[in-house]
DNA sequence: GCAGTACGTTTCGAATTTGAACAACCGGTG
DNA sequence: CACCGGTTGTTCAAATTCGAAACGTACTGC
């Protein structure tokens, strides 16, 4: 079949900016938090959804929901920083087979210390060298486009309302203003 | 320092939809690359580079050039792809130092055969779910972004001109017009 | 020519990631 | 109570990734 329907140039283009972009700001971001504060990315991230949370503590299933890796590798990721003293388990009163992954103390403080380098570092490679209005298409863009990739997800009710529009990109960022969430709360 | 400045609204959306993005994205497009070709990504853009050179050959850190991925990383690459016939080794003429690689007819029909689902899964993860405009905001403003994080570059003479503005995100996309570069000729 | 430095590529070891297989456990059914 | 499908979290081996060190070779000045 020739029917085939190949890029144009300009979404060639977006394509490959997209592929530089993705690698080149992650690689930076990953660098700095690394250099920084002995953090991985995905490390990072677990802290900042503990940190979210209330008690500072999540089931490792609800961990895993949003982080964007498998459920090994969540394991992996908690039991480093388990190994580091930021995060302790403990198993979950309600459900023998659950784990509680609880934020320590210690946890807490580093990530405190390692929020602000972390933000600088996404200012940096990315929001800085954004206009206001390409900023906002690309939230809503990418957003779209992240949404329509999420897996099935269980329909946690009329799950059908909110088609792709937008709305569904907020729950993601929402839930963090504490420590890392790097929200707005500076002076 | 309180001087941190933190991220508001609409910049902790773009971020978090571009980091939700990214992730899905590239799973997405790994996953059909694997399952429809046995290819890994970069492995398939290490075939599109290498279709898109004069010879189908290039040289193992020309290769490397806007490959996104570390030197060592190339090689064992390269080497897998010549596990499987696709690639071959050659020395250089001109300085023995120097390795190409060079794409086999194998890999060339390889590449013909995986181009087509590739572009359709690039379509259905993200091209196809932008708007016209979107795309080329995105274009334009992750085109910047990766372009300014991408290293210094040894200065090719007057290499000051160019700033960045737009004119570097070009040369990327360009010199792919042939077997996998899924560019504009489809009838 | 000959040291000294820069370049091109690979090798090495360690860290990370993934999918599949596993063991224990929930809830509801008969 | 024993069974069954679905969940939860871990373990395992294999594949991939990276950075640093190792190598052999090219250029440079003397």
């Amino acid at each position: 079949m020739e029917g085939t329907r190949w890029l144009d140039e300009r979404q060639m283009a977006a394509w490959q900016g997209f592929l530089e972009a993705t690698s080149r700001v992650s690689r930076h971001v990953e660098q700095q938090l690394k250099e920084d504060a002995g953090l991985s990315h995905p490390q990072y991230e677990v802290l900042v959804r503990l940190a979210g949370a209330p008690g500072g503590e999540l089931r490792m299933t609800d961990l895993a929901e949003g982080l964007f890796s498998s459920k090994s590798n969540l394991t992996y990721q908690v039991g480093q920083l388990e190994k580091h003293g930021l995060v302790r388990r403990r198993s979950c009163p309600t459900d023998v087979r659950g784990i509680l992954a609880v934020l320590t103390e210690e946890g807490r403080d580093t990530l405190r210390a390692a929020a602000p380098g972390h933000v600088a570092a996404v200012r940096a490679a990315l929001i800085d060298v954004l206009e206001p209005d390409e900023t906002d298409t690309i939230a809503r863009a990418l957003g779209r486009v992240g949404a329509r990739l999420r897996p099935p997800a269980r329909n946690t009710e009329e799950a059908e309302a909110a088609e792709t529009e937008t709305a569904e990109a907020e729950a993601q960022g929402a839930g963090s203003s504490e420590s890392g969430g790097m929200s707005t709360s500076s002076s």
